[in-house]
RNA sequence: GUGAGCGUAGCUCAAUGGUUAGAGCACUGGACUGUGGCUCCAGGGGUUGUGGGUUCGAGUCCCAUCGCUCACCCCA
């Protein structure tokens, strides 16, 4: 074969796109009436965009960009994540001076040059929300509600929530020591993988699925035991919220995430189905960005679902079911397919989905077998008899049943009695 | 970037180192001159991923390479 799609990334072929379109159209449904709006930034961004939002020790600046030079020697990334754009967008024209919150959401495909896996692509798509101006955990609570009331809307049930908060400025840094402390002491027990985040981002330690690494961090200090004052409080009142919209979940001390940008709440939504790649959506509190970014200090929270993942998870459930070829126009002769043209056209017109046979020596047999194949609801046979009579022959294909009609008044017969019945 | 598994017909898979690489499904046609699904019959389809090597002989063994998959890392 002499093409194929590089590395990473896929065709989506049509029975799976109208799973998608499900996806996408539910997420439309549902975050409107929480206020949100559709918001679409361009593909590409200058790098330094993602260097400074994303933060330059992740790994998805220092590995994983697809960055290139334009033609002016400006660099360019396409973009690993959604929200560092819309921030860029917020301040760029100037959406803080309209009412808080503002909320929008965003779809498309994000680029990660990683190696694949199940549920991990290089080009895969994100729906992403983000809410800006409010920082009271009420927005946190209902955020994470919309989220699971989006899941729950497109069918999917057994996901598990975790959250966790990871401070702000002020208590990070002290639980940071605190923790370091704490591992200095076990550094011959961990992997060779943990020495180097030791160093680099040693919360990543605590996510360590080595056993030994496991065993060697069980009397951790959790960062939730860290917080100060202000964060305690958001994350017990979010927990009281969430309890009273009665969504469960299951605190995670934890959790880290791979983006630099998040303050205090961040959650995961997990499946069991999915592998290793098990979250099918993530998200967080990120305070700092907007202010970083330059614009005014804006508190923010924003998530985003892997599309990917929640499309395998649908299709596992099978009855994926596109529209209905409504009718066949089978023919014989040169004069019964042209005048199959006309009249596909017409009932076209009328919004029905009709195909026909292009081939005038093809055997009536094996059109039908076509339509069968097609699962054409009827079959309209026209060949010399029918043109010199006059009629058309039609067959419901579910029973059998077959009569004919006057040419003349087929298109108001198929559109009036049939189509009701169907 | 690291590791493992797998590459044979459009798809799912057979074939102890030994004739001309097979089967099911799918496709085309026939049994049934203009009537689908079920059944039976026939037919078209292959550089066994690619390139080397070992051997009298390689789909099978060895090496390399490419691709796919899964996992690590990390994440949606």
């Amino acid at each position: 074969m002499k093409y194929r799609t590089p590395k990473g990334v896929q065709d989506i072929l049509p029975p799976e796109v109208s799973v998608w379109q499900k996806i996408e159209n539910v997420a439309r449904r549902v975050f409107s009436v929480y206020g949100y709006q559709e918001i679409r930034p361009p593909i590409i961004e200058f790098t330094e965009l993602f260097v400074r939002g994303i933060g330059e020790e992740t790994d998805i600046v220092e590995k994983e960009m697809y960055t290139f030079q334009d033609r002016a020697g400006r660099s360019i990334t396409l973009r690993p994540e959604g929200t560092a754009s819309v921030v860029r967008a917020y301040i760029q024209h100037h959406l803080y001076n309209l009412p808080s919150p503002q909320r929008f959401y965003y779809m498309g495909p994000m680029f990660r040059y990683e190696r694949p896996q199940k549920g991990r692509y290089r080009q895969f798509h994100q729906i992403g929300v983000e809410c800006f101006g409010e920082d009271t955990p009420r927005v946190d609570a209902e955020l994470m509600h919309m989220l699971f009331r989006y899941l729950e809307a497109i069918g999917l049930r057994d996901l598990s929530f975790e959250i966790n908060s990871i401070g702000c400025r002020q208590c990070r840094p002290r639980y940071r020591e605190k923790l370091l402390q704490f591992l200095s002491s076990k550094r011959e027990q961990l992997c060779t993988d943990c020495l180097r985040r030791y160093s680099r981002n040693p919360l990543r330690v605590l996510d360590c699925k080595v056993p030994e690494c496991i065993e060697a961090t069980k009397g951790a200090p959790a960062v939730t035991e860290y917080l100060c004052a202000n964060c305690q409080e958001h994350f017990g009142s979010l927990k009281r919220y969430l309890e009273q919209l009665g969504l469960t979940f299951r605190v995670n001390p934890r959790m880290v995430r791979g983006l630099d940008y998040y303050t205090r709440t961040t959650f995961e939504v997990l499946s069991s189905e999915l592998g290793a790649q098990n979250a099918v959506a993530a998200g967080g509190r990120y305070d700092d960005l907007v202010e970083e970014f330059g614009g005014p200090p804006t508190p923010a929270i924003g998530f985003a679902v892997g599309v990917e993942r929640l499309a395998t998870l649908i299709m596992e459930r099978a009855d994926t079911e596109g529209p209905r070829l409504f009718g066949y126009f089978a023919t014989l002769g040169e004069r019964a397919t042209e005048e199959a043209m006309g009249l596909a056209s017409r009932l076209r017109d009328r919004g029905l989905w009709v195909e026909m046979n292009y081939r005038p020596e093809a055997s009536l047999k094996s059109q039908l077998r076509k339509a069968n194949r097609m699962k054409a609801m009827y079959v309209f046979i026209l060949g010399e008899e029918e043109i010199q009579k006059g009629v058309i022959r039609y067959k419901r294909m579910d029973d059998g049943f077959q009569s004919e009609v006057k040419l003349s008044d087929f298109v108001a017969f198929i559109t009036g009695s049939m189509v009701q019945e169907s």
